[in-house]
Order: structure tokens, then C-alpha cells, then sequence
DNA sequence: CCAGTATCCTGCAGGC
DNA sequence: TGCCTGCAGGATACTG
């Protein structure tokens, strides 16, 4: 059973829903306890910015949420590994590890839950957007046209592994290791090849593959959020059909051959010793 | 500048 | 059955 993680098709699908469920509604209240996340969290600081104020639409970059607000600002949600948004009556009991929530003019809540603390939640005054650290430094939208052109070049200069490369947010924003393995799979490229030994034909050829693998992925998760009457945050995870993720000692789906497994950079990576070279 | 590794966290799987 | 260990992974601080 492989858990999907959020990558950028998981927060895009989150994205959507909050766009229909959320934009229109104002925050009477804020609520939650200072906890470390991977920033650390101040509901008493988010409830001063936020409170009595209304949703506009969310945005999203690489992997971070920015849920704006009417007349400026931000609330800038990471999702990390476990986190969840969760649009839920204030009735029903809150799951475990909720650390943030916002009390909605519908009677439901917007509810912010992470057991690992991987992610976080921190408001941005107009203005910072421009200075934060986690922001400034994102590489390419996968989406945008200009990848193919951007990126091959950036690859080709540096000696780490290609899975490497595209993991790092600041070359390209929204890859995790799941899309990695399997764009570089349908992409027949080896996940250990250094980006210094790829051609620009081979990289420019993984680039249409990431654009491919995550707009499938987006395509499913769109699916799923029609399936649901109400948008609740659940309509953000989603399975795909993974070819190598997590399934290392299995054949592959194109050759039959029995897809290896290999750690790279401190991370699990499945590949097939016969279709990537 | 660049590459590689340690670190944070909880839940769960596997071994004994 | 129950305890222990290790792994899962995103971003970033740190080291060489």
C-alpha cells in the first residue's frame, strides 16, 4: 500500500477545492497552541492578522498554499509529508494533531492537521511575499511552457543525479520522490546519471515527461474532487497509477524486468535496470 | 559555489 | 503478543 504523499498535484487538487469551498467565507475565529513545525506556529499571531477578515482565491507555488485574503496577505500553508487541510463541521470531532483552527461565517471550520510537523502555517503581510526565504528561492513552475527551454541547460551544468536535481525546489518547485521516480522512469532515464552525462535531447525529453506525469496526476485529482459533493481537503489525495514507485522486486510494467531498488541522496528510489540507462 | 549528509516528527511495518 | 528498531520524506542547516 503506497501512502501518497503531497506533491504538487496534491496541493493543486487541495488548491481547487479550497477555491470552491472557501473563497467568500470570512474568519470569525482563530484558534489553536503554539507548537514547533517546521516554522513554528503562532495562532495568537495568524488570529490577529486573519479574524473578521474574508477568503480570496488561493494561489499556489511549487508546493506551498497561499490562502489570501480580501485587501492583502496571506495565510502560507506547507503541507510537508502528513499535513491536512480539512473543511469540516464544527460539529464533528477534530482529528488528532489539528494545531491551527479557523472558525468560518458557514458554521464549518478550516482545520490544519499534521502529526509529523513537517509542514507549517505562517502568515505573510503583502509585502513579504517578495522577501520569504522559502519563496524567493523556487526554481520553474513545471507547468510553464518554458521548461523544456529553462531547464535542460541548468541540468547539464551540475554533477549530482538527475533525481537529485529535480527534487531541488530551487531548479524546479513540486517534485517530491514519487513524480521523480516516475517521471525518470517514463522518461527511460537512470535516477543515479549525473546531470553533467545527460544530453539536452534526454533532459528535454524528462522535462516533457515531469510536465506529463504531474498534469495526469492533476487530471485525476480533478476527477476526484468532481466525485465529491462537498469539497472536505480528503479530495486532495488521490492515487495515480505508479509505475516504479514502491514497487521495488516487482517487474516492470513496460520489460517484465525486476525493477531495482537504490537509495539516492538519502532516498528511496525504484528504478528498472533495463528500460533507464 | 557546489555536493552530500544530518535533522526535525509520528506512525507503522517488520523482526525477534 | 509486545517491544524495539528503522524507515518514510521536504526543506534547510551544516560540513567538506
Amino acid at each position: 500500500m503506497v501512502t501518497v504523499m503531497p506533491e504538487l498535484p496534491e496541493v493543486e487538487t487541495v488548491r481547487r477545492a479550497l477555491e470552491i469551498g472557501l473563497v467568500g467565507l470570512d474568519v470569525s475565529r482563530v484558534r489553536g497552541r503554539p507548537v514547533m513545525m517546521r516554522r513554528p506556529l503562532d495562532p495568537s499571531f495568524i488570529a490577529s492578522r486573519i479574524e473578521g477578515r474574508r477568503f480570496a482565491a488561493p494561489r499556489r507555488r511549487g508546493k506551498f498554499l497561499l490562502l489570501d485574503l480580501d485587501g492583502g496577505g496571506s495565510l502560507m500553508v506547507h503541507l510537508g509529508m502528513s499535513g491536512k487541510l480539512l473543511l469540516g463541521d464544527a460539529e464533528e470531532p477534530r482529528p488528532n494533531h489539528t494545531h491551527l483552527v479557523l472558525d468560518l461565517s458557514d458554521g464549518r471550520e478550516l482545520r490544519f492537521v499534521d502529526p509529523r510537523r513537517f509542514g507549517f502555517a505562517v502568515w505573510l503581510d503583502p509585502g513579504d511575499e517578495r522577501s520569504d526565504p522559502s519563496l524567493s528561492a523556487l526554481g520553474i513552475e513545471p507547468l510553464d511552457p518554458a521548461l523544456e527551454d529553462c531547464l535542460p541547460p541548468l541540468l547539464k551544468a551540475r554533477r549530482s543525479p538527475v533525481k537529485s536535481l529535480i527534487l531541488d525546489q530551487r531548479l524546479i518547485a513540486g517534485i517530491g520522490n514519487i513524480y521523480a521516480a516516475e517521471s525518470l522512469w517514463r522518461a527511460g532515464i537512470r535516477p543515479d546519471r549525473h546531470g553533467r552525462r545527460t544530453s539536452i535531447t534526454r533532459l528535454r525529453r524528462l522535462m516533457r515527461e515531469v510536465r506529463t506525469v504531474l498534469q495526469e496526476a492533476i487530471d485525476q485529482g480533478g476527477t476526484t474532487l468532481r466525485d465529491y459533493a462537498t469539497p472536505d481537503g480528503n479530495a486532495g489525495y488521490f492515487k495515480v497509477k505508479l509505475n516504479v514507485y514502491g514497487r521495488e522486486g516487482e517487474p516492470c510494467p513496460t520489460c517484465g524486468a525486476v525493477l531495482k531498488d537504490t537509495r539516492i541522496a538519502g532516498r528511496a528510489t525504484v528504478w528498472c535496470p533495463q528500460c533507464q540507462h
